[in-house]
DNA sequence: GACTGCCTTACTGGAGTGAC
DNA sequence: GTCACTCCAGTAAGGCAGTC
């Protein structure tokens, strides 16, 4: 199935928990995208469902209990490490502390400190969603004030935003004249984050957005560019601006 | 006494940085 | 480009205090 994580980042906290968006005209599936049409009636293993009964159903019966499905993403995704994930899944099946320990294979006190950091994670979370909120609609009515121009424009579906996409002109040129030739091939694909970005951001520049490619054309392109293309391809679906079928057969530029 | 929350300390590995 | 160094996050464990 595939994952949904532009629609994620842009739900609240609320509609995360629920696992569906409401809108005029009804009900779509935060985790994989399904649309469920208000008015329309759906058959479902027999049964007959009103749009809101059909999203409930669709996400139980496809993606499971809201917390399994965010604690079954990607570590990078979801901001945990592999044992805090581990954990919390044993949590949240109602095991305690020592039946905790036990399988995850660590002191019992050890449980106990990953229980207390999490909770500082939480609260940290809330002041920090806060403060990027407020900071949100300071630097938008900044913005439209000022003729700043030196940062990034990040693509909506970014996997994640962070200090790495604070880059400047300076950098872009630099990067792109250190990583590729004058025709705009790759000499080599760089290891930092912040590089990568800028590299595949001028990568991008040779598809056109929202514009569906088959596999075959992505790599004539990628080809085109770097010897190792299928490092690209991955790198670009990695970083969000490519997303794909659960074929890999038809790939989609994102906004 | 058992359990839990909070805090501290120690260790480790990865990432970033500056000197050469 | 390489190397040494620093910093930081994650992990693990234990101690202390409060509650039941």
């Amino acid at each position: 199935m595939q994952e949904n994580h532009e629609v994620m980042w842009k739900s609240s906290l609320e509609e995360l928990v629920e696992g569906y968006k409401e809108n005029k005209e009804g009900y779509s599936c935060i985790f994989c995208g399904e649309n469920f049409v208000k008015g329309r009636i759906y058959q479902i293993d027999g049964e007959l469902y009103d749009a809101y009964g059909a999203v409930s159903n669709h996400i139980a019966n496809n993606h499971g209990e809201t917390v399994d499905y965010l604690l079954s993403l990607n570590t990078s995704v979801i901001g945990i490490s592999e044992v805090q994930q581990q954990i919390l899944k044993l949590m949240s099946a109602g095991k305690d502390d020592k039946v905790i320990a036990k399988e995850v294979g660590i002191a019992c006190s050890t449980v106990r400190n990953h229980r207390f950091k999490l909770r500082e994670k939480e609260k940290q979370a809330k002041l920090f969603l806060a403060l990027m909120k407020s900071l949100e609609e300071k630097t938008s009515r900044a913005i439209n004030q000022t003729d700043i121009g030196i940062i990034e424009e990040i693509h909506t579906s970014a996997t994640m935003v962070d200090d790495r996409y604070n880059i400047t002109d300076q950098d872009r040129e630099k990067t792109i004249s250190t990583y590729m030739d004058e025709n705009g091939a790759l000499k080599q694909f760089p290891v930092k984050e912040k590089k990568k970005i800028i590299i595949l951001g001028e990568i991008m520049k040779n598809f056109v957005r929202n514009r569906e490619y088959k596999e075959e054309e992505v790599n004539k392109v990628l080809k085109r560019m770097y010897d190792d293309y299928p490092t690209l391809r991955r790198a670009l679906i990695e970083y969000g601006f490519f997303e794909r079928t659960n074929d890999c057969k038809i790939y989609r530029v994102k906004e």
